[in-house]
DNA sequence: CTGTTTTGTCAAAGCGCTTTGAAACGACTG
DNA sequence: CAGTCGTTTCAAAGCGCTTTGACAAAACAG
């Protein structure tokens, strides 16, 4: 069933149906009713190809999720970034497309969807210090935003993050001020800028007390159970351990609590923790009460307004692109406590 | 830059390049390095909406991800399940949309992808036994691969999955091995199609060996940490507690150890734990060495398979639907031990 | 009742590509 | 050297839609 064998069906012109089937004001009320009840009893729908060609527009967003060959494997927070976009999308008749690259085709990939046109703009995945990327979006036009920010870059340019600098401050003085002193920091991939920031934030805080921050208190890597478990095993083995651990994701806080179970010590009493939380769907930091003292932001509201921040771009090519920062929650759970021997 | 614009550029006509660039045989050698040559000086790059409105392939794969609006959460193994998938996709030119619709629009979602035609086929996810999807798409003749399968179809329909009831069945007769009697099955939402078949491997072990199932220690919901912990809690407090755990995610498993922690026992002594493992990027089950016994399927592996089967299908239309069962590894770990009390 | 506007409809062009059918050109055959 | 054939190129049609510009028909004003 195409548009035009429904014109011949109602005996119309092609044009007088399209219009009518997209609202346009100069079709009378009665076609339109006529049209539209037609419509709905052939089972007729626009072939997307064909309209997308006349148009020009592709009503569909690019999500470039880069894949790194050494650690190929895909963030856990992407799907439930994924969920908060896709209802947007949904809503706004837009198709969602996944393009996974290897890192060293990223240039290559972003300008073949520009020169393609599958897409009408694209979402910004992982952003690194200085990231390339958003110089070459801008100079290819190709609306854009990032989920996260990359430092380092001047150019303005829309995205979406949270304030981890300021949410790993506040942790810290929040751990400094139940008198801890020796606070390890578990960090993701510090190649990553989330993670970077994270670091400012955490170093900010200790350097405000006069505290010299302590490099062998600080690990960066994959954000995994194993990792949080390693670090916590190597640095609790140590003279001078910390008493407190600050992670970068619930998986290597979960790590870090298994260690402390290993050596018999008491999560909130011996050691503290105390973990960004992401809010992931399918990973929640207690139900009622959380189990973890957290920075929490949820990575679905932040695909939201990633996606919503897109199409209204796409919708107003001139404007000055748009910033979101969105504060996390410092929400307090069981894992935290004073520091042991500390004057209350 | 269009295919005119080259054609123009190179004084030959738009057909000539364009099949110069498609690896038509009927052009002079000469005549289709010069057009490659200027394709790639000039950045050309057919535009995929035209192309795909002449070749009448959308050259697209969709996934449908059903959002239930009780729990709505994307399933965590989705992002490594994208991940085996679009590399397959990448590699053969065809693009990937993700299109999330709640539950109630699923017909209407399906359909309309047939009409507007904006893929190529679909992969479906997590099937429900005597899931209509299966019916619909047949109906459709969209092609469609299932990532599962639903018990009570019984039409033919390509599909991946792994052997569920025959790991579970041999995850059980490995604990009855170790003299365990009382065993708890914490499994995923019954619904699930998945489900059910482990749910029936665990029961076909035990009534093998004459035990009859407890429908006390059969637990079902969401797999993720909290369900393990509260299941283990609940269990472990009653006067005749379960000596293994056999868990369907290693969220839940870990959820488990939690339990076993807080309660003063140890894993792979006190109490077993042995759960499936689908070897997910970021959630590794121990680096070298296990930490939990488990049943080991790749989901990614999974996601290329699937992948590949419906490229497959599509190329060929009339072939017959292809089943593919991987089965799962059984690997030894930490957290299962002999009974206790049980004769050695 | 004529002239002007508004309203509703349509034919035709165009989006950028593929593909069909025909034509031009040498090369080969007898 | 005419006739045939294979090779290479092209003009034109078509994919299914939107959109421009024109045109009747109806509504209004003078």
């Amino acid at each position: 069933m195409t548009l035009k064998d429904l014109a011949q069906l109602l005996g119309l012109s092609p044009t007088t149906v399209s219009r009518a089937l997209n609202g346009f004001p100069e079709v009378a009320e009665a076609t339109r009713r006529r049209v539209e009840a037609a419509a709905a009893a052939q089972g007729y729908r626009p072939n997307s190809q064909a309209r997308r060609l006349a148009t020009g527009r592709a009503m569909a967003i690019g999500h470039v999720i880069p894949l790194s060959t050494q650690h190929e494997m895909v963030n856990p927070v992407f799907a439930d970034f994924i969920a908060g976009a896709s209802a947007v999308y949904a809503r706004a008749g837009y198709d969602m497309v996944l393009i996974a690259v290897a890192d060293a085709d990223q240039t290559r990939a972003y300008r073949a969807l520009r020169a393609q046109g599958n897409v009408d703009g694209v979402i910004v995945h992982g952003p690194r210090a200085g990231d390339p990327r958003i110089a070459l979006l801008t100079d290819l036009g190709l609306p854009f935003v990032v989920h996260g920010r990359a430092s380092g870059v001047d150019l303005p340019y829309a995205h979406v993050d949270v304030n981890s600098a300021r949410a790993f401050e506040r942790a810290t003085r929040f751990l400094l001020d139940l008198g801890h002193r020796r606070i390890a920091l578990v960090n993701g991939l510090e190649e990553m800028d989330f993670a970077l920031r994270r670091r400012r934030g955490y170093e900010r805080a200790l350097v405000e007390r006069a505290i010299v921050p302590d490099p062998r208190l600080l690990i960066s890597g994959e954000m995994t159970e194993a990792q949080g478990y390693d670090a916590a095993r190597r640095l609790l083995a140590r003279a001078d351990p910390p008493s407190a651990f600050l992670t970068s994701s619930l998986l290597s806080a979960m790590g870090v609590r298994r260690a402390l179970w290993d050596l018999g010590l008491e999560m909130g009493r011996d050691v503290s923790i105390l973990t960004h939380d992401d809010e992931l769907g399918y990973f929640r930091n207690g139900a009622e009460e959380p189990i973890f003292t957290a920075t929490r932001a949820s990575v679905r509201i932040a695909g939201r307004r990633c996606a919503e921040l897109l199409l209204a771009q796409i919708a107003t090519p001139g404007a000055p692109p748009v910033a979101e920062l969105i504060e996390a929650v410092l929400v307090v759970g069981a894992s935290t406590g004073p520091a042991p021997g500390a004057p209350p």
